[in-house]
DNA sequence: TGCCCGTATACTGTATTCAGTATCCATCAG
DNA sequence: CTGATGGATACTGAATACAGTATACGGGCA
C-alpha cells in the first residue's frame, strides 16, 4: 500500500468565490464604483446565486464590502481616521507576534525570517502590486513564525480589509522601494531576544507606513 | 417635521440565529457532545434551513464550530496549547487598547472605565456565568474606550471563541472572585499615561488569567 | 416649471427542491 | 467468529423558485 490519500477536503464553492472576489479587488478588476450584484456574479461564474451570496456576506462581515443603498454590494470606502485604526490594529497583532518571537528567541525562526526578507526584497517587477505582495509576505512570515494560529488569522483578516480598501494603491512607488528596505532592522530587533526592543520596533515601522499612507491619501484627495 | 427615523436596518434572519446559538452555548444549552444539525435547528426555530446554514457557516469560519465527521456541526474542542494561543491573542488586542488609552490620556475615559469596574465588581449573583459576564464587560470597556472599532471587533471575535470553547466554565469560583478584584490596578496603570506601564500591566493580568485557566484544565483533565 | 405620487424594476432574503457523499449497519463469505 | 461488502440513512451543498422591499422613473397636478 503506497497510495496517496487524496482526501478532497470538502470543497465549498463559496470559498472559491470568496477568494476570486478578493483577488479581483486586488487586481483592480473590481473598482471603487462597481456594484456587485449576486445574479450578475453568479451568471459570470456560471454557478447559482447561493454560494455567491455566501461569499459576499462573508466579505461584508469581514468589513470588506458594504451593502449599497440601491442594492448590491460595494467596496467600503475608508476615511483617514479609519486607515489609522487599521494600522493600529495591525500594530496590535504584529507587535505581539514580534514580542512572542523575541521571547521564544529561536535561531531557526530568525534564519527563516531573514531568508524571506532577502528573497522578497529583491523584486523583479517594480509594480505597486509586486511591492504589496512582497511587503505582505514579509510581515506575514513574522506572524506565521510566532506559531499562534489565531494571531495569524487575525493578521489575514485585517490585511484583507486593507487590500480591499485599496489602502495601498495610492502610495508612490518611490516611497515603497525605500520602505521595503527597512525590514531587516525588524529582524534584528527580534533577534535581540528582548521584547521591549522588538515590539516598539514594529510599532515604529508600522507608524512609518501609516505616515506614507496618510500622505498618499491627502495627495489623492487634493487631486 | 420631527419624526424619528425608525429605519429598520435590513433584518437578516441569519444574524438572529447566530446570536441565539452563541447564547445557547454560553448558557450551556448546547453542550460539548451535542451535534447541531441544520434541519433540526431550522425546525426548532420554525424557519428554513438557509439562514441556519449561514449562521453555522459563520460560526465555523470564526472558529467556534467544526464540522463533525458524521455530519452536523459541533463545538470545537480546545487543547491547552490552543488556550494559550487565545490568551496571547487577547493580550495583543487588549494590550494595544491599553496602550492607545494611555497615549490618549483622557480623564473622561479614565472615569468611565473606573465606573464600569466598580459596577461590575459588585456581583449580585455569584455564579460562574455572572463572573464571566462581569469580567467580559470590564475588559470590553477598555477596548471600547480606546475608540478603535476594528480592535473592538477583534475583541468580540476572540472572546466569542473563548466562550464557545467553554474555556471559563472549568475555573473555580473562588479563583474567580479573587481575580475579579484585580481590575482596578489595570485602570491605574492606564491612568499613568505611560504605555510602557499600561501595556505590561495588561500582559501580566491576562497571564494570570491563563495560569488559572491552565490549572483548571489540568484539574478537569485529571478528573 | 416644480413637486408629489404611483407604478415599474431591480435586487435581496427566505423557502423549497434536488443531488451527491460519507457514515453506519446488517448480511454473507472465509 | 471476523472482516469485507452492499445498501440504507442522514446530512450537507447547490440550484431553483418565491415573495417582499427599496429605489428610480415618468406622468399628473399646482
Amino acid at each position: 500500500m503506497a497510495l496517496k490519500s487524496l482526501k478532497t477536503e470538502r470543497r465549498r464553492l463559496a470559498d472559491d468565490v470568496y477568494q476570486q472576489i478578493l483577488d479581483a479587488i486586488l487586481a483592480s478588476d473590481i473598482g471603487m464604483d462597481d456594484q456587485l450584484v449576486q445574479e450578475k456574479l453568479a451568471a459570470e461564474l456560471e454557478i447559482s446565486r447561493t454560494p455567491v451570496r455566501e461569499a459576499l456576506l462573508r466579505l461584508e462581515q469581514e468589513g470588506v464590502l458594504v451593502t449599497s443603498p440601491r442594492g448590491g454590494f460595494m467596496l467600503r470606502r475608508v476615511s483617514e481616521d479609519e486607515a489609522k485604526e487599521i494600522y493600529e490594529t495591525r500594530a496590535a497583532i504584529e507587535g505581539q507576534a514580534a514580542r512572542l518571537l523575541a521571547i521564544k528567541n529561536d535561531p531557526a525562526d530568525h534564519a527563516h525570517i531573514r531568508a524571506v526578507i532577502e528573497r522578497e526584497e529583491n523584486l523583479t517587477t517594480h509594480t505597486v502590486q509586486a511591492y504589496f505582495a512582497a511587503n505582505r509576505a514579509i510581515h506575514r512570515v513574522i506572524v506565521e513564525r510566532c506559531g499562534n494560529r489565531h494571531l495569524l488569522e487575525m493578521f489575514d483578516n485585517i490585511w484583507n480589509r486593507a487590500v480591499a480598501l485599496h489602502l495601498f494603491a495610492a502610495i508612490d512607488e518611490i516611497d515603497l522601494a525605500e520602505s521595503l528596505g527597512a525590514h531587516m532592522q525588524l529582524a534584528q530587533a527580534i533577534e535581540t531576544g528582548d521584547w521591549r526592543i522588538a515590539m516598539p520596533a514594529v510599532f515604529d515601522h508600522i507608524d512609518d507606513g501609516f505616515t506614507l499612507q496618510a500622505r498618499a491619501l491627502k495627495a489623492r484627495h487634493g487631486a
